[in-house]
DNA sequence: TCGGCTAGCACATTTGAAAGGG
DNA sequence: ACCCTTTCAAATGTGCTAGCCG
Protein backbone atom coordinates (compact mmCIF):
# COMPACT_ATOMS: atom_id res chain seq x y z
CA UNK A 1 0.00 0.00 0.00
CA UNK A 2 1.12 3.21 -0.83
CA UNK A 3 2.04 5.87 1.71
CA UNK A 4 -0.31 9.36 1.51
CA UNK A 5 1.88 12.31 1.47
CA UNK A 6 0.84 14.68 4.83
CA UNK A 7 2.40 17.77 3.72
CA UNK A 8 0.02 19.85 1.42
CA UNK A 9 1.82 22.05 -1.43
CA UNK A 10 3.24 25.23 -0.31
CA UNK A 11 1.07 27.79 1.08
CA UNK A 12 1.96 30.73 -1.34
CA UNK A 13 1.57 29.22 -4.87
CA UNK A 14 -0.72 31.55 -7.06
CA UNK A 15 -2.83 28.49 -7.48
CA UNK A 16 -3.47 27.75 -3.54
CA UNK A 17 -4.15 31.64 -3.01
CA UNK A 18 -6.79 31.58 -5.91
CA UNK A 19 -8.38 28.66 -4.64
CA UNK A 20 -8.26 29.58 -0.56
CA UNK A 21 -10.31 32.72 -1.97
CA UNK A 22 -12.65 30.12 -3.14
CA UNK A 23 -13.15 28.04 -0.42
CA UNK A 24 -12.40 28.61 3.01
CA UNK A 25 -12.85 26.86 6.15
CA UNK A 26 -11.94 27.80 10.11
CA UNK A 27 -11.81 26.43 12.83
CA UNK A 28 -14.12 27.90 15.57
CA UNK A 29 -12.59 26.14 18.60
CA UNK A 30 -8.70 26.82 17.00
CA UNK A 31 -8.26 28.67 21.06
CA UNK A 32 -9.32 25.53 23.03
CA UNK A 33 -7.43 23.37 20.38
CA UNK A 34 -4.03 25.60 20.61
CA UNK A 35 -4.68 25.36 24.54
CA UNK A 36 -4.25 21.28 24.55
CA UNK A 37 -1.25 21.27 21.53
CA UNK A 38 1.01 23.65 23.89
CA UNK A 39 1.01 20.57 26.09
CA UNK A 40 0.55 17.77 23.33
CA UNK A 41 -2.85 16.66 23.00
CA UNK A 42 -3.93 13.14 24.09
CA UNK A 43 -6.94 11.26 22.44
CA UNK A 44 -8.46 8.40 24.26
CA UNK A 45 -9.18 5.82 21.81
CA UNK A 46 -11.14 2.57 23.01
CA UNK A 47 -12.17 -0.36 22.29
CA UNK A 48 -15.87 0.66 21.76
CA UNK A 49 -14.76 3.75 20.14
CA UNK A 50 -14.47 7.63 21.52
CA UNK A 51 -15.45 11.07 20.83
CA UNK A 52 -12.92 13.54 20.26
CA UNK A 53 -12.05 16.49 22.65
CA UNK A 54 -11.86 18.93 21.67
CA UNK A 55 -14.01 18.27 18.73
CA UNK A 56 -13.39 19.75 15.42
CA UNK A 57 -16.41 23.07 15.07
CA UNK A 58 -15.46 24.45 11.65
CA UNK A 59 -17.36 27.42 9.31
CA UNK A 60 -17.56 26.97 6.05
CA UNK A 61 -17.76 29.59 3.19
CA UNK A 62 -16.72 30.41 -0.27
CA UNK A 63 -18.94 27.69 -1.50
CA UNK A 64 -21.73 27.69 -4.25
CA UNK A 65 -25.13 28.02 -1.93
CA UNK A 66 -26.50 25.86 -4.38
CA UNK A 67 -24.25 23.04 -5.17
CA UNK A 68 -24.10 19.55 -2.87
CA UNK A 69 -21.34 18.97 -1.13
CA UNK A 70 -19.79 16.03 1.26
CA UNK A 71 -17.71 16.17 4.31
CA UNK A 72 -15.15 13.96 5.27
CA UNK A 73 -13.17 13.31 8.32
CA UNK A 74 -10.31 11.26 8.05
CA UNK A 75 -6.81 10.78 10.32
CA UNK A 76 -3.96 10.16 9.26
CA UNK A 77 -0.35 9.48 10.84
CA UNK A 78 1.92 12.14 10.96
CA UNK A 79 5.27 10.39 10.65
CA UNK A 80 6.50 6.71 11.10
CA UNK A 81 6.99 6.54 14.73
CA UNK A 82 5.78 5.14 18.20
CA UNK A 83 5.52 7.57 21.34
CA UNK A 84 6.29 7.18 24.58
CA UNK A 85 5.48 9.44 27.45
CA UNK A 86 8.68 9.79 29.10
CA UNK A 87 10.76 12.92 30.94
CA UNK A 88 7.05 14.61 31.00
CA UNK A 89 7.41 14.85 27.13
CA UNK A 90 6.72 12.68 24.01
CA UNK A 91 9.47 10.83 22.90
CA UNK A 92 9.39 8.67 19.25
CA UNK A 93 10.65 5.19 21.06
CA UNK A 94 10.66 3.24 17.72
CA UNK A 95 9.36 2.32 14.51
CA UNK A 96 5.03 2.90 14.04
CA UNK A 97 2.92 -0.44 13.51
CA UNK A 98 2.01 -0.89 10.45
CA UNK A 99 -0.76 1.20 9.06
CA UNK A 100 -4.36 0.19 9.10
CA UNK A 101 -6.75 0.72 6.10
CA UNK A 102 -7.90 4.15 6.32
CA UNK A 103 -11.26 4.99 7.11
CA UNK A 104 -12.86 8.32 7.04
CA UNK A 105 -16.26 9.47 8.79
CA UNK A 106 -18.66 11.30 6.41
CA UNK A 107 -20.83 14.18 8.36
CA UNK A 108 -24.49 12.91 8.85
CA UNK A 109 -25.55 16.26 7.21
CA UNK A 110 -23.68 14.83 3.60
CA UNK A 111 -24.42 15.69 1.09
CA UNK A 112 -26.19 18.94 1.45
CA UNK A 113 -26.02 22.50 -0.39
CA UNK A 114 -23.34 24.99 0.28
CA UNK A 115 -25.98 27.15 2.24
CA UNK A 116 -26.33 24.38 4.44
CA UNK A 117 -22.91 24.18 5.42
CA UNK A 118 -22.21 27.62 5.53
CA UNK A 119 -25.33 28.86 7.62
CA UNK A 120 -24.17 26.88 10.69
CA UNK A 121 -21.31 25.66 12.82
CA UNK A 122 -20.04 21.88 11.05
CA UNK A 123 -19.09 19.49 14.19
CA UNK A 124 -17.48 16.00 13.55
CA UNK A 125 -18.74 15.05 17.10
CA UNK A 126 -19.94 12.09 16.71
CA UNK A 127 -17.24 10.54 14.80
CA UNK A 128 -15.20 7.85 16.93
CA UNK A 129 -12.17 6.54 17.34
CA UNK A 130 -11.07 3.07 18.48
CA UNK A 131 -8.08 0.78 18.99
CA UNK A 132 -9.84 -1.92 17.62
CA UNK A 133 -8.84 -3.20 14.49
CA UNK A 134 -11.71 -5.68 13.69
CA UNK A 135 -14.45 -2.78 14.77
CA UNK A 136 -17.63 -3.15 12.88
CA UNK A 137 -19.18 -0.03 13.98
CA UNK A 138 -17.89 2.53 11.28
CA UNK A 139 -15.65 4.07 14.02
CA UNK A 140 -11.96 5.50 12.95
CA UNK A 141 -9.24 2.83 13.80
CA UNK A 142 -5.81 4.01 14.90
CA UNK A 143 -2.81 3.20 16.78
CA UNK A 144 -2.35 3.60 20.27
CA UNK A 145 0.97 5.99 20.96
CA UNK A 146 1.31 7.12 17.54
CA UNK A 147 0.92 10.75 16.20
CA UNK A 148 -2.30 11.74 14.33
CA UNK A 149 -3.38 14.43 12.21
CA UNK A 150 -6.83 14.95 11.49
CA UNK A 151 -8.40 16.20 7.62
CA UNK A 152 -11.34 17.83 6.79
CA UNK A 153 -12.05 17.12 3.12
CA UNK A 154 -15.29 18.97 1.15
CA UNK A 155 -16.15 17.42 -2.06
CA UNK A 156 -18.59 18.22 -4.65
CA UNK A 157 -21.39 15.51 -4.69
CA UNK A 158 -21.40 15.45 -8.58
CA UNK A 159 -17.81 14.85 -7.76
CA UNK A 160 -18.12 12.05 -5.82
CA UNK A 161 -17.98 9.19 -8.23
CA UNK A 162 -14.56 10.62 -9.95
CA UNK A 163 -12.40 11.42 -6.77
CA UNK A 164 -10.11 13.86 -6.91
CA UNK A 165 -11.62 16.20 -8.82
CA UNK A 166 -13.35 19.41 -7.21
CA UNK A 167 -12.04 18.51 -3.63
CA UNK A 168 -10.73 20.59 -1.21
CA UNK A 169 -8.59 19.21 1.87
CA UNK A 170 -8.11 21.28 5.00
CA UNK A 171 -4.85 20.76 7.29
CA UNK A 172 -5.26 22.57 10.96
CA UNK A 173 -1.74 21.74 12.49
CA UNK A 174 -3.00 22.70 16.26
CA UNK A 175 -5.74 19.66 15.88
CA UNK A 176 -2.22 16.91 15.68
CA UNK A 177 -2.72 14.50 18.65
CA UNK A 178 -1.23 11.41 20.15
CA UNK A 179 -3.78 8.54 20.85
CA UNK A 180 -3.63 6.76 24.36
CA UNK A 181 -5.53 4.08 26.16
CA UNK A 182 -5.08 6.07 29.48
CA UNK A 183 -3.78 9.73 29.93
CA UNK A 184 0.06 10.28 30.14
CA UNK A 185 0.14 14.03 30.91
CA UNK A 186 -1.41 15.49 33.81
CA UNK A 187 -1.70 18.52 32.56
CA UNK A 188 -4.03 17.53 29.57
CA UNK A 189 -6.41 15.57 32.14
CA UNK A 190 -6.67 18.96 33.76
CA UNK A 191 -7.39 20.69 30.43
CA UNK A 192 -9.75 17.82 29.45
CA UNK A 193 -11.89 17.78 33.04
CA UNK A 194 -12.43 21.66 32.82
CA UNK A 195 -13.25 22.27 29.32
CA UNK A 196 -15.24 18.74 28.95
CA UNK A 197 -18.91 19.48 30.28
CA UNK A 198 -19.13 15.73 30.55
CA UNK A 199 -16.29 15.58 33.04
CA UNK A 200 -17.51 18.02 35.34
CA UNK A 201 -17.74 15.04 38.02
CA UNK A 202 -13.93 15.20 38.19
CA UNK A 203 -13.51 18.83 39.10
CA UNK A 204 -12.59 19.90 41.95
CA UNK A 205 -15.71 21.00 43.17
CA UNK A 206 -17.10 17.77 41.51
CA UNK A 207 -18.55 14.84 43.17
CA UNK A 208 -15.88 12.66 41.56
CA UNK A 209 -12.82 14.88 42.03
CA UNK A 210 -9.94 13.77 44.31
CA UNK A 211 -10.92 14.94 47.05
CA UNK A 212 -14.69 13.44 47.12
CA UNK A 213 -12.87 10.27 46.11
CA UNK A 214 -10.65 10.27 49.02
CA UNK A 215 -13.27 11.12 51.19
CA UNK A 216 -15.58 8.62 50.18
CA UNK A 217 -12.89 5.94 50.62
CA UNK A 218 -12.51 6.73 54.43
CA UNK A 219 -15.46 6.75 54.52
CA UNK A 220 -15.87 3.20 53.33
CA UNK A 221 -12.97 2.14 55.16
CA UNK A 222 -14.49 3.61 59.00
CA UNK A 223 -18.48 1.86 57.55
CA UNK A 224 -16.57 -1.86 56.78
CA UNK A 225 -14.89 -0.96 60.18
CA UNK A 226 -18.16 -0.60 61.68
CA UNK A 227 -19.75 -3.29 60.47
CA UNK A 228 -16.95 -5.46 61.49
CA UNK A 229 -16.63 -4.52 65.05
CA UNK A 230 -20.43 -4.84 65.04
CA UNK A 231 -19.87 -8.39 63.88
CA UNK A 232 -17.53 -8.96 66.80
CA UNK A 233 -14.95 -10.45 64.46
CA UNK A 234 -11.41 -9.95 64.34
CA UNK A 235 -11.00 -6.66 61.77
CA UNK A 236 -7.51 -7.30 61.40
CA UNK A 237 -7.85 -10.30 59.45
CA UNK A 238 -10.92 -8.57 57.10
CA UNK A 239 -9.04 -5.09 56.84
CA UNK A 240 -9.31 -4.06 53.23
CA UNK A 241 -6.10 -4.78 50.78
CA UNK A 242 -3.77 -1.43 51.45
CA UNK A 243 -4.80 0.98 48.54
CA UNK A 244 -2.31 1.75 45.97
CA UNK A 245 0.50 3.93 46.55
CA UNK A 246 -0.92 6.64 44.83
CA UNK A 247 -3.89 6.66 46.71
CA UNK A 248 -2.20 6.48 50.11
CA UNK A 249 -0.20 9.75 49.14
CA UNK A 250 -3.56 11.39 48.09
CA UNK A 251 -5.49 9.98 51.02
CA UNK A 252 -2.24 11.74 53.27
CA UNK A 253 -2.88 14.66 51.35
CA UNK A 254 0.69 14.52 49.59
CA UNK A 255 -0.34 15.21 46.36
CA UNK A 256 -0.03 18.70 47.10
CA UNK A 257 4.09 18.36 47.37
CA UNK A 258 6.28 20.30 44.83
CA UNK A 259 5.76 18.88 41.91
CA UNK A 260 9.10 17.69 40.55
CA UNK A 261 10.78 20.53 37.90
CA UNK A 262 8.86 19.81 34.50
CA UNK A 263 10.96 18.53 31.83
CA UNK A 264 11.35 20.28 28.32
CA UNK A 265 8.41 18.46 26.48
CA UNK A 266 10.29 17.13 23.43
CA UNK A 267 6.87 17.06 21.37
CA UNK A 268 6.26 20.74 20.01
CA UNK A 269 2.52 20.78 18.39
CA UNK A 270 3.15 24.23 16.87
CA UNK A 271 5.87 23.18 14.89
CA UNK A 272 4.11 21.84 11.84
CA UNK A 273 4.93 23.44 8.89
CA UNK A 274 1.69 24.32 7.70
CA UNK A 275 -1.50 26.00 8.69
CA UNK A 276 -4.95 26.40 7.03
CA UNK A 277 -3.57 24.90 4.29
CA UNK A 278 -5.66 23.53 1.08
CA UNK A 279 -3.90 20.37 -0.24
CA UNK A 280 -5.63 20.50 -3.50
CA UNK A 281 -2.97 18.57 -5.37
CA UNK A 282 -3.38 15.67 -2.55
CA UNK A 283 -6.20 13.83 -3.74
CA UNK A 284 -8.07 12.08 -1.06
CA UNK A 285 -7.32 8.43 -2.47
CA UNK A 286 -10.58 6.97 -1.11
CA UNK A 287 -10.00 3.63 -3.51
CA UNK A 288 -7.66 2.85 -0.39
CA UNK A 289 -10.49 3.96 1.79
CA UNK A 290 -13.17 2.25 4.06
CA UNK A 291 -15.87 4.75 4.99
CA UNK A 292 -16.42 4.69 8.22
CA UNK A 293 -20.20 5.95 8.27
CA UNK A 294 -21.23 2.49 7.25
CA UNK A 295 -22.00 3.59 4.00
CA UNK A 296 -19.35 0.99 2.05
CA UNK A 297 -20.77 1.96 -1.53
CA UNK A 298 -20.82 5.79 -1.12
CA UNK A 299 -22.06 6.29 -4.56
CA UNK A 300 -25.24 4.31 -4.19
CA UNK A 301 -25.82 5.60 -0.99
CA UNK A 302 -25.44 9.19 -1.50
CA UNK A 303 -27.48 9.21 -4.62
CA UNK A 304 -30.22 7.41 -2.85
CA UNK A 305 -29.82 9.79 0.29
CA UNK A 306 -29.62 12.80 -2.69
CA UNK A 307 -32.69 11.17 -4.33
CA UNK A 308 -34.44 11.19 -0.73
CA UNK A 309 -33.79 14.90 -0.19
CA UNK A 310 -35.08 16.39 -3.71
CA UNK A 311 -37.75 14.17 -3.09
CA UNK A 312 -38.35 15.96 0.26
CA UNK A 313 -37.37 19.29 -0.68
CA UNK A 314 -39.54 19.33 -3.59
CA UNK A 315 -42.66 18.45 -1.50
CA UNK A 316 -41.92 21.27 1.11
CA UNK A 317 -41.69 23.81 -2.11
CA UNK A 318 -45.40 21.88 -3.09
CA UNK A 319 -46.54 22.51 0.53
CA UNK A 320 -45.53 26.33 0.63
CA UNK A 321 -47.19 26.73 -2.46
C1' DT B 1 9.02 -6.16 36.68
C1' DC B 2 6.93 -2.90 33.81
C1' DG B 3 4.18 -0.56 30.43
C1' DG B 4 -0.02 -0.70 28.17
C1' DC B 5 -4.82 -2.11 27.92
C1' DT B 6 -9.50 -3.14 29.67
C1' DA B 7 -13.75 -3.53 32.42
C1' DG B 8 -16.33 -1.64 35.78
C1' DC B 9 -17.36 2.28 38.52
C1' DA B 10 -19.52 6.87 39.87
C1' DC B 11 -21.01 11.00 38.18
C1' DA B 12 -22.59 14.36 34.59
C1' DT B 13 -24.94 15.47 30.34
C1' DT B 14 -27.97 14.52 26.59
C1' DT B 15 -32.00 12.79 24.61
C1' DG B 16 -36.55 11.43 24.03
C1' DA B 17 -40.94 10.00 25.77
C1' DA B 18 -44.72 10.99 28.79
C1' DA B 19 -47.54 13.97 31.47
C1' DG B 20 -49.70 18.21 32.47
C1' DG B 21 -51.45 22.82 31.61
C1' DG B 22 -53.06 26.60 28.75
C1' DA C 1 -56.46 18.97 18.86
C1' DC C 2 -52.49 21.53 19.29
C1' DC C 3 -48.49 23.62 21.36
C1' DC C 4 -45.39 24.43 25.00
C1' DT C 5 -43.14 23.31 29.31
C1' DT C 6 -41.75 20.23 32.82
C1' DT C 7 -40.37 15.85 34.58
C1' DC C 8 -38.24 11.57 34.47
C1' DA C 9 -35.60 7.63 33.01
C1' DA C 10 -32.53 5.63 29.86
C1' DA C 11 -28.64 6.17 27.10
C1' DT C 12 -24.38 8.02 26.52
C1' DG C 13 -19.98 10.39 27.57
C1' DT C 14 -16.43 11.30 31.00
C1' DG C 15 -11.91 10.11 33.85
C1' DC C 16 -10.33 6.93 37.50
C1' DT C 17 -8.63 2.62 39.12
C1' DA C 18 -7.62 -2.24 39.97
C1' DG C 19 -6.31 -5.99 37.73
C1' DC C 20 -4.83 -8.46 33.72
C1' DC C 21 -1.60 -9.52 30.01
C1' DG C 22 2.48 -9.86 27.13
Amino acid sequence: MTQRMLVPPPVHSEAAKLHRDEVKMELENSALWKQFSSQGTEMIITKKGRRMFPGLRLKLSGLNPSFRYILLLDIVPVDNSRYRFQGGGWQAVGAAEARLPDRAFIHPDSPATGAHWQSRTISFHYAKLTNNTLDTQGHIILHSLHRYQPRVHVIEARDMLRWGGGQHTFVFPETQFITVTAYQNSKITDLKINSNPFAKGFREDGMNSKRQRDARQKRKVVNLKDTLENANCDSAEFLPEPTSPRTDLQALGLASLPQPPEPRCVFKAGEASYQDVLAHDQSLDLGQSFLASGMSDIGIAMNHRMQERQENEEAERMIER
